[in-house]
DNA sequence: AGTCGATATATAGACACTCGATATATGGAA
DNA sequence: TTCCATATATCGAGTGTCTATATATCGACT
């Protein structure tokens, strides 16, 4: 049978995992910063998802502290102080069961929502 | 063009959107009660949505305040209280709406989430 | 030179929602 | 009659997002 994925979306708070999923699945896109995250996110969402700043950052800093990513601050001298984000070992792993699981969310939702009706 | 919802999924708090969503698209099949709907709703999703009765009770309220789900209790004299619920008109339209908002939602969480890759 | 808006990050308080626990009550099975 | 499933209701705790606020740099316009 097909391999199943141990890690399941929290139902019990869809827009934390939701946001995480966005968040780490632009990262795999290669790096990025917090702010540049929030508008590629808002524009190939076509303005579903748009970030406040004080949802992003603790979102951030959370996934850094959990391991997932792992953050540098540019150098200084030259260009605006800004810290860049990439998907570490485990994040990439997170990152692809979150996406299994979100898509196994979605069957779900879809069995129970709508009725086996003709 | 294609009619465009006029009706968005509250990304800031999609559990409730995901359970009010789950509760009136059980009701489209009929009058339910408040612990059916549990049942029902975590047998189809097979376990993936299970309603805490701490969760559940107060959104059947609140549906019914705002006028999308009416309830009535069962006679008294035989049987067990309970009180059963059914779709109003303007809980019809707002779920058929409230649907096409959750189709729209997972087309640009996926926009999002995975690139534009191969 | 000085102001303004966009870029860029950070945090605190208010608000809303779910969760777990608790309470009440009935019906059927052991 | 004791226990469990059925059935509804509500409260406090915990957690997450939102709005507002703070800081700082850069480019453009005046």
């Amino acid at each position: 049978m097909e391999a199943m994925s141990r890690l399941h979306v929290d139902t019990s708070n869809l827009s934390r995992s939701c946001n995480e999923a966005l968040i780490l699945g632009s990262l795999r896109g290669g790096p990025r910063h917090g702010y540049q995250l929030a508008l590629e996110i808002e524009e190939r969402s076509k303005g579903m998802f748009s970030f406040n700043h004080g949802t992003l950052y603790p979102i951030l800093h959370r996934l850094e502290k959990t391991g997932l990513i792992s953050g540098s601050w540019s150098q200084d001298g030259g260009g605006r102080r800004r810290k860049s984000y990439e998907l570490t070992r485990k994040g990439e792993k997170h990152t692809r069961e979150l996406l299994e699981a979100w898509d196994e969310f979605q069957d779900a939702f879809h069995s129970a929502v709508k009725g086996e009706g003709p």
